[in-house]
RNA sequence: GGAGAGGUGGCUGAGUGGUCGAAAGCACCGCACUCGAAAUGCGGCGUACGGGCAACUGUACCGAGGGUUCGAAUCCCUCCCUCUCCGCCA
């Protein structure tokens, strides 16, 4: 959510973040809704300025018992009032307006981030060890032996497309996977470990972007609540509508929870294998922050999600998302992509956002810095670290042996009882 | 799911449909007293959005949204949340 004075103020600045999106101009129209709001509802206060102080004055009468007075009074109150309504709706509806208008524009980028149209721009970051040799032909992930434990087949009977059954080796593979993530952020970053609800409501979900522009990306429950497509939703909407002191902040927290996609626009997208299904697992940070510190934070976390691919072997680089690929919410990005010698392509593993003050106004999270009486809005920060299906995606293609079992990365050791090799 | 009781400022807690944005206490801030502190006294002490150079001023807000009324914290409706009892349940 935009702030409708920046715009006001700056409105060939905000076209022209707008322009890097690759948005149409829309600070004129903003703006001329914004007046006509403002004027319509300076019209409402004044109308109703004028019969409180009537309605006040009647009070006064009866109390010295002037009947006919009142009774005058009253008449002239019921004559203001007949506008009142009018004159009232018009500015709520105007206000709607503008409100609306302001809900569906994205956040914009932040100055170094590159100018782009969609994934091509992004731009080279680092890079963080090599591709493995092989000395034979890697498999994909979803070619390997069956027995292993990944079952698209049975999923498919009893769930449909986009499921899948994790079996005995691997299994405890994807187990042992959340949990060292969970351990290292909480032990090494400071995180602090929630298990948030995976269902939520309207407000939570506006609150962090998802709605109302995405709503055909979500699944509903029967009773009007929403499945978390990612726990930065519960997660972040743990501070909305609060007032935090300067001294709590920063505020870090992680969980490992189910998310649920129903990925309804990318039909046809890696229909086949464990790369993008409507449920996975996901380790998620979520930072909240003074506007001083977010830039800080957003490297902070990005080396945490890396920190995990460097303890688990993997080779993988990170990315500066260009304006266009950027999500709704986000003023600046990193992704990061991890090395898949079976699909012989960098995938997506992580994605690191800086959301600014965007989520902070739509929730109304607020800090009092310190000594000061007024508030501010807080900067909210998310990633992942990781997105766990796919990380157990990238461990099988990377650990995989000549003779079909893979490898157990030491680090995942001591969370299966010390297994070295999962075999067929 | 059924029955009942509630939701008032940072906290506790009053509030008969009419000078209620709201008593009182606590907390907090300033001043006085004091060498200093405590205690005491006096004063201040909500948020958001408008208007105004400013002093100041208007509107809204007593869980949320509607309604009744000249006027609603107070009456009515819907919803949300909390608590108690009953039922069901991992």
């Amino acid at each position: 959510m935009h702030d409708i004075r920046f715009i006001r103020e700056n409105p060939a600045a905000f076209d022209a973040g707008l322009a890097r999106r690759g948005l149409a101009p829309t600070s004129a129209l903003l703006l001329e809704k914004d007046e006509a709001a403002r004027a319509a509802i300076r019209q409402s206060e004044e109308l109703q300025a004028r019969s409180n102080a009537a309605a006040k004055a009647i009070g006064a009468a009866m109390g010295k018992g002037e009947k006919d007075e009142a009774e005058r009074l009253k008449a002239e109150v019921s004559g203001i009032k007949a506008e009142l309504p009018g004159l009232e709706a018009k500015a709520k509806e105007l206000g709607a307006e503008v409100r609306d208008l302001l809900a569906a524009l994205p956040n914009l980028p932040v100055d170094d981030v590159p100018l782009g149209e969609d994934e091509t721009g992004n731009v080279f970051v680092s890079a963080v060890g090599e591709k493995r040799d092989f000395s034979f032909e890697p498999l994909e992930h979803d070619r390997l032996d069956s027995a292993l434990g990944l079952d698209f087949e049975t999923a498919a009977n009893v769930a449909g497309a986009r499921f899948a059954y994790l079996r005995g080796g691997v299994a405890k593979l994807n187990r042992a996977l959340g949990q060292f993530m969970l351990d290292l952020h909480t032990r090494e970053f400071g995180y602090e470990e929630i298990t948030p609800p995976l269902m939520v409501r309207d407000e939570a979900v506006f609150g962090t972007g998802q709605l109302p522009k995405f709503a055909e990306d979500l699944f509903r429950t029967t009773d009007g609540r929403w499945l978390i497509p990612t726990a930065e939703v519960s997660l972040t909407n743990m501070v909305r509508e609060k007032i935090l002191s300067e001294g709590e902040l920063p505020l870090r927290l992680t969980a490992l929870t189910q998310c649920f996609r129903s990925e309804a626009g990318s039909a046809g997208r890696d229909t086949r294998g464990f790369i993008r299904q409507h449920q996975f697992e996901k380790v998620e940070l979520v930072s909240i922050t003074t506007p001083d510190t977010s830039d800080a934070e957003h490297e902070r976390m990005t080396q945490a999600a890396e920190t995990v691919l460097n303890r688990l072997g993997l080779h993988f680089r990170r990315m500066l998302l260009c304006s266009g690929d950027m999500g709704f919410t986000a003023r600046k990005t990193y992704d990061l992509e991890v090395w898949l010698p079976g699909q012989k392509a960098y995938r997506e593993i992580s994605s690191c956002s800086n959301c600014g003050d965007f989520q902070a106004r739509r929730m109304n999270t607020r800090f009092r810095p310190e000594g000061e009486k007024s508030t501010r809005f807080v900067h909210t920060l998310n990633g992942s670290g990781l997105a766990v299906g796919r990380t157990l995606v990238a461990v099988l293609e990377n650990y995989q042996q000549a003779d079909g079992s893979i490898a157990v990365p030491e680090v995942l050791q001591p969370y299966i009882g010390g297994l070295t090799r999962i075999h067929g």
